[in-house]
DNA sequence: CGAACAATTGAATAAGGTCAACGGCTGTGG
DNA sequence: CCACAGCCGTTGACCTTATTCAATTGTTCG
């Protein structure tokens, strides 16, 4: 582990039990969770949480933050999966392989919980409960993959965009954060930083995007949303 | 249930424990799957298994054939996430919502064995292990989506026919059943006809592929697996 | 303040899509 | 048994979309 820096400790306990999605289990699991070693780590913009490819032995609770987790090509293009938003879980592909089949880095920054697949034992009857929660956000994530196909596969820039827009700004006419550079929403959408910033710019010309600092907000989400589904 | 037809009458009991996916959870999984009320259903190509949207109420193990799993974009267009392969199981959405996220049609012809998702609980305390079974196969289907991304966002036109190709004839020089239509293929690869139709007149000339009926065979996989990294 | 980096914009290019015509196979009905 | 319709695949010419290349401006950070 080079360039991560502990938030406190070297193995700060980590409060698992106060996550929304760990609470479902019910006390009885908030329990158990407290004998299991976890640890708190924080990341920076440029550090890497773990690499494609490297020994899966942890699996992680994004506590604050964003992350994206990505692919590279043998051509060095990134492809980016997937943004994990606080209070969700990732890495979990160490309950069936031995290594990572993506990478992990934060956009900007991160902290997270992670704890030791093998420490996960430890559970002992609770463990199926984990499963089963496991499995459950896994189909989700499954059908979120799913969308993604479909925008990839079978959606033009602008529209691939605006859906983008339109899921990351979910509240109405209000100033969201843009936690993405123009790079990672093209790695994003498997597009080109060009491709994206005449987007933007043809939008705000239009009057259906603004854009002040890092934050951006939809004018007109109807008709972003005509744009999105090509309803044009 | 309209174009359905049971494969001998109408509930006959699907041998669920013959697969090596439920197999590995060792007997006594095999002998509590057998109170577990099951059927056999037999699809023709123009058959649907189920639509995007529809109550999810089964699981489906593949016994025979080829299912495609697909999403459909509001202006229409197919774009096929999976295509599921005997032995594998699929439509585990019910687990966790309420309808299906995608549709599901046999490609030519499908054989499935399905159990309805309320039947899941008679497996009683056996059923940990069926989630933990299908959290597995999550996964794995996770990472294939991931790869498949990445596919999609990343790569061009060659790079995924070959690639695709690469994975679907994996015994090496050896004639291999083609399935999908060149329809189909475009729709699994973010493509069209037309470029899946050049590509192979391509491939054919320069003696890279060979194709007769319905099948095909790679005749240079190195140069192959170059074309798919784009080691030109 | 200047160096590095991020975003914008324009012009040229390439990749793939669209449109259209044609060939070949299959299955059906006279 | 043949003729023909319908579907699938192929091929060519053209067009659209998005990428690439390049120059410029804006931004952030030491």
């Amino acid at each position: 582990m080079m360039n991560v820096q502990y938030s406190v400790g070297q193995s700060k306990p980590c409060p698992v039990h106060d996550f929304a999605l760990f609470a479902t289990l019910g006390d009885t699991f908030s329990d158990a969770l407290k004998v299991v070693p976890s640890d708190s780590v924080e990341y920076a913009a440029t550090d890497t949480i773990y690499s494609a490819g490297v020994s899966a032995q942890h699996i992680y609770l994004l506590r604050d933050g964003y992350v994206k987790l990505f692919k590279t090509t043998a051509s060095g293009k990134d492809q980016i999966i997937r943004v994990v938003k606080a209070g969700e879980i990732f890495g979990f592909d160490g309950l069936v392989d031995i290594r990572y089949n993506h990478s992990a880095m934060p956009l900007k920054h991160a902290t997270v919980c992670r704890i030791a697949v093998d420490n996960l034992d430890m559970l002992g009857a609770r463990r199926p409960e984990v499963e089963r929660l496991i499995m459950v956000r896994c189909i989700k994530e499954l059908q979120h993959a799913d969308e993604r196909l479909l925008e990839l596969g079978a959606k033009r820039s602008d529209e691939r965009l605006a859906s983008f827009l339109l899921g990351w700004c979910n509240a109405a006419n209000r100033w969201t954060p843009l936690i993405l550079s123009r790079l990672e929403i093209a790695q994003l959408l498997g597009l080109t930083i060009e491709t994206i910033s005449r987007l933007f710019a043809q939008w705000k010309r239009e009057g259906l995007l603004e854009e002040k600092q890092q934050a951006i907000q939809i004018l007109d989400r109807h008709k972003m949303k005509q744009v999105a589904d090509s309803n044009v």
